[in-house]
DNA sequence: AGAAAACGTTAACAAAAGATAATGAATACA
DNA sequence: TGTATTCATTATCTTTTGTTAACGTTTTCT
């Protein structure tokens, strides 16, 4: 994708934050960069601070934890979505975890360095605190759900809910990370699709 | 406590988040109105729309979901820290759940109108920008951390980190609320802590 | 002070999940 | 194209959790 249509779906992809001016837009867009992955390939891993954050314009990619040398996938994210290392981002700590590739992958990115320049513009500061605002208030309102579900619902619906209201991700994210995701292991998932495809 | 001694206490608490200039303060605290809640009184219910955020002074809260007619802990709060329905009250809809004092508490307030009035005073609205922002990235990396327990952690894992994170909870709080928490039944969490003892 | 409610523990049983290994199918890759 | 990997399913066995109920203690409330 051209470098001009990727900054077109980023501009529609924030306007559910932040509406930029022409003016305004100018100014941000020579703050961002681009870049890509391929498939595999991570844009963030465990202990190092993470530099970026990224909207993927193409692509999608997993977030995973290592245990006991196991990767354990936590969390996903697509095309027309922000991506990143958030705590190590905005912290400044080394990242406890890795971002990679589950497809080539393309994204305009952000750079920290670049954020606090924007933070201190005198044209864009209100705009970016308040978008890094409503970035922040979404995601934990993403977070809240999530948390809601491990604590009100079995493994079993929690693979219902996201089978309703996802469940095109199942032919997109190989079966044992969602599993992960779900917190059980991929055995478990595969014997509680089978449970609930006998119940119809 | 007067009212003095909690702005004093309000002040410092949220120095981790933004720091006020004594003219600043000045204005920002008349947006402030202070309440109480009685052991068992609610802060917020479902079904309603959570007009305020809180400071606690002195107190503590637990947040809970009634699914299946059962009560189901999901957090708590104590003094110095702030407190809300997050999803509700930044995005006005009706609240999921319930947020209830487990002890006789205190709290400095802030209502949705008047964050939005000093998110439009010229002296104010870049701190309040950053302030929210800020918040955000608190409760982001709180969360965080929590999901990484649940996808990553047993049951008996998550008690043990918090018993050594948080063991005082113990005293404060009823088992099992905190059972709840910890995403397991009141029976479990009994017998993880007497499997864990018995390991010693 | 006395009755009622809330609470933590334990027991017994059922249900679900974890661990490990084997199998066959699909996919990736050289 | 052929080989090696990756992947989902299934089976077996063990461990853990959920469910329900009983019991005694503590706390709450009037």
């Amino acid at each position: 994708m051209d470098k001009q249509s990727q900054l077109k779906a980023f501009r529609i992809g924030i306007t559910q934050f932040v509406t930029f001016s022409d003016t305004e837009w100018e100014i941000f867009t020579t703050y961002l960069s681009f870049s890509s992955l391929n498939k595999k390939e991570h844009f963030a891993v465990e202990g190092k601070v993470c530099d970026y954050m990224a909207f993927i314009t193409r692509g999608a990619v997993r977030y995973y934890h290592i245990k006991d040398g196991q990767e354990i996938t936590g969390y996903f994210s697509f095309e027309n979505e922000l991506m990143s290392a958030y705590k190590s981002f905005v912290k400044r700590t080394p990242n406890r975890n890795y971002i990679q590739a589950l497809e080539e992958t393309e994204l305009v990115m952000i750079s920290y360095q670049h954020l606090q320049q924007m933070l201190n513009h005198p044209l864009l500061a209100l705009k970016m605190e308040r978008f890094g605002r409503l970035i922040a208030e979404y995601y934990i309102c993403c977070y809240e759900d999530r948390v809601t579900a491990f604590i009100t619902q079995s493994p079993e619906e929690r693979y219902t809910a996201l089978e309703k209201t996802a469940g095109d991700i199942f032919q997109r994210v190989p079966q044992h990370f969602i599993a992960n995701f779900l917190g059980i292991t991929p055995v478990s998932l595969s014997r509680i699709r089978k449970r609930t495809l006998l119940q119809h």
